[in-house]
DNA sequence: AAGCTTTGCAACCGCATCAGA
DNA sequence: TTCTGATGCGGTTGCAAAGCT
């Protein structure tokens, strides 16, 4: 299929970051007419923009209920958690997290979580640990604690870490998992949130204020669409009966985090 | 103080999927 | 059933600010 044809030869459309007035147009628009069909939403609202841009635009900046500032621990535990279950699927992670954008996780992922989880030892991918050379031998200046000991989180190789590495080494001996598959005990999605619940001090009403766009409420135990996700997602075809190390893995990373 | 490097975030790109004709 | 347009989504890029030398 292909790209939407929505900007293609439309010369002079603008891009680039967005000024006041032009967030004003859109917000005053949308706000009194609905977005409608996003192809012609510039135009009406007059804008020189793309309606492609126009829609992250408004999405991930300038509804109303987007919540801005920091991350805070429990949304922070939070992402890390449903990231080991879910991979990279932001769009299914935002949804659970109040007021934040998929773009907003991705990037705090990807410039914050990601290198503490590395800081811990920990593989971001996998959430597993790491078993390269350059952690276990503890070089400073291995790339995977560069910038990251002297980090908020100041994490370093220690006692707990190792002790961590030999978790995962027995749960590697649990026949769902293999060394690179991601971690997405889905089978076990409800026992992981009542563990995450309840060592967290979160409880599964806690993550049910978020209407979202389907305006239903979202407990923990439904907060994975388990079983059409593990059917339309190639990469949980393999998972087996393997839930239960994903389950571990997710608190392994929790604790860690405490 | 100036230049360089790193970091963080906003925005774009393009593929995937859905829905209607 | 097929085609086409619209939207969703994740990856990547570019730039400004902050930090460092």
């Amino acid at each position: 299929m292909g790209r939407s044809p929505c900007c293609d030869g439309e010369a002079g459309v603008k891009k680039g970051p967005w000024t006041p007035e032009e967030d004003k147009l859109l917000v005053d628009y949308i706000q009194e007419k609905g977005h409608g069909s996003w192809r012609h939403v510039p135009k009406l609202a007059g804008l020189n923009r793309c309606g492609q841009s126009c829609r992250p635009r408004w999405n991930n900046y300038l509804r109303p209920d987007i919540k801005r500032g920091r991350f805070t621990d429990d949304e922070e535990k939070l992402i890390i958690h449903l990231h080991s279950l879910l991979g990279n699927k932001w769009s299914s992670i935002a949804t659970k997290l109040p007021g934040r954008t998929d773009n907003e996780i991705k990037n705090y992922w990807n410039t914050h979580l990601r290198k503490k989880l590395l800081g811990m030892g920990i593989d971001p991918i996998t959430h597993r640990p790491r078993t390269d050379l350059s952690l276990l031998d503890g070089t400073p200046s291995s790339s995977c604690f560069r910038g990251c000991n002297g980090g908020q989180n100041g994490a370093g190789i220690d006692q707990s870490m190792l002790l961590q590495q030999c978790q995962w080494d027995g749960m590697n001996n649990l026949p769902a998992l293999t060394s690179s598959t991601p971690v997405n005990g889905m089978d076990n999605v409800s026992g992981m949130f009542d563990g995450f619940g309840a060592g967290d001090g979160l409880s599964s009403t806690e993550f049910g204020g978020y209407g979202g766009e389907s305006g239903s409420n979202v407990t923990v135990d439904a907060v994975v669409p388990a079983r059409p996700m593990v059917a339309n997602d190639q990469e949980c075809n393999n998972n087996g009966g393997g839930g239960g190390a994903g389950m571990a893995a997710g608190a392994n990373v929790m604790a860690e985090l405490k």
